[in-house]
DNA sequence: CCCTGGGCTGCAACTAGTTGCATATGCGCC
DNA sequence: GGCGCATATGCAACTAGTTGCAGCCCAGGG
């Protein structure tokens, strides 16, 4: 249950429609907790229903009506007990992981290039990252307070993402060194 | 739905009843893919359903009756299909992130504690994974095949969590730092 | 005037995972 | 004989996330 108070800790910084949480989790808040519209519609929902947000209408400027949210302070009460609530990491699932478990009974080269996919795409999830690290935080050494939290909680992105790259790094490399050694000893066996 | 699938490879590398399954989740597969019991034996009963595993009953030596579940050829051609289908990485959710964006609501103390916990859970992991490695994978140059992806499997695992527990130790040392900065300031200012 | 796309809200039905619990067999010990 | 624990199986009800879809407002362009 951590989306409810990732969304309050959202509005807690500035208050927002469904709508602009929505392009908020896209933009920076999804990097650690990922969520669609229709969850945070829902769960606003829910949150207004037992009083940890309210909202107000505010009419668009050439735009549609707009709701905008923000916490109470029961929802504020709520996240700080969170805050102080001990959590357990949550259980490991990495399904291409499974996928290499199984790689015997599959194709090496479509695996390969499953592997070599995943990497391209957390590379630019690194190269994303580093350019928000760059445009938002130019001197770490210097930051206190909030933005030394969210400084945090980007490096922790970064180093996730940079991980994942380097195994699916290293996996393509072993990959196609068994390709080529069975391709090898395929061909000394048939020559 | 990569549940089936590790329940797929775990048989086809050892037909097990579902029992002997939450073990060898408990001890291996579960650090790449992540089950309860409860989980194990519903997914099993539909498997059945769908005829992806077959099975029969064991009497126990001294023990209950044991239902050993193995791989039919139909299960194994689904694994294989699966293997082969395109899949994307997880949405990032990371509780404790959320947690450290909100750090500023709630008691510095007290997420250092939580981090500090963290933490050491990951270290824990560590040198679990750094053991298993050593036993089972003690040249992994030399390694081809199966085991060679059993391999990368673990030292994804063993990549994983390392990140974990060098950002949580980066984190405590940070917020360690705000903390004693803090309180000088604090110290400075009501002196 | 109509169409398209962006802005904006939101629901139903589903899957996947979790919590809580129940039941039975068998063995060893008190 | 009963209790506690390990072995072994499995369900119901719930939460969290996903998929698929619906609908409305507004502006701009053809």
């Amino acid at each position: 249950m951590a989306l409810e108070h990732a969304i309050l800790i959202t509005l807690e910084e500035r208050p927002s429609s469904g709508y602009e949480l929505a392009r908020r989790f896209d933009r920076s808040v999804g990097h650690f907790w990922a969520a669609t519209h229709q969850q945070i519609y829902r769960t606003l929902k829910r949150m207004s229903e037992i009083r940890w947000v309210t909202s107000h209408e505010v009419p668009g400027e050439g735009r549609p009506l707009r709701k905008v949210y923000e916490v109470t302070d029961e929802g504020r009460d709520e996240f700080v007990r969170w805050l102080s609530e001990n959590g357990e990491p949550a259980p490991y699932r990495q399904e291409i992981a499974v996928k290499l478990r199984g790689a015997s009974l599959g194709s090496l080269p479509t695996l390969i290039a499953e592997f070599t996919r995943h990497r391209d795409l957390h590379a630019g999830w690194v190269a994303a990252f580093r350019r928000m690290e760059q445009r938002d935080f130019p001197d770490p050494a210097s930051l206190t307070g909030r933005r030394l939290h969210h400084y945090l909680v980007l490096s922790g992105g970064i180093q996730s993402e940079e991980m994942l790259f380097a195994w699916c790094d290293q996996v393509v490399a072993a990959l196609e060194r068994e390709l080529s050694g069975t391709s090898s000893q395929s061909a000394a066996a048939a020559g």
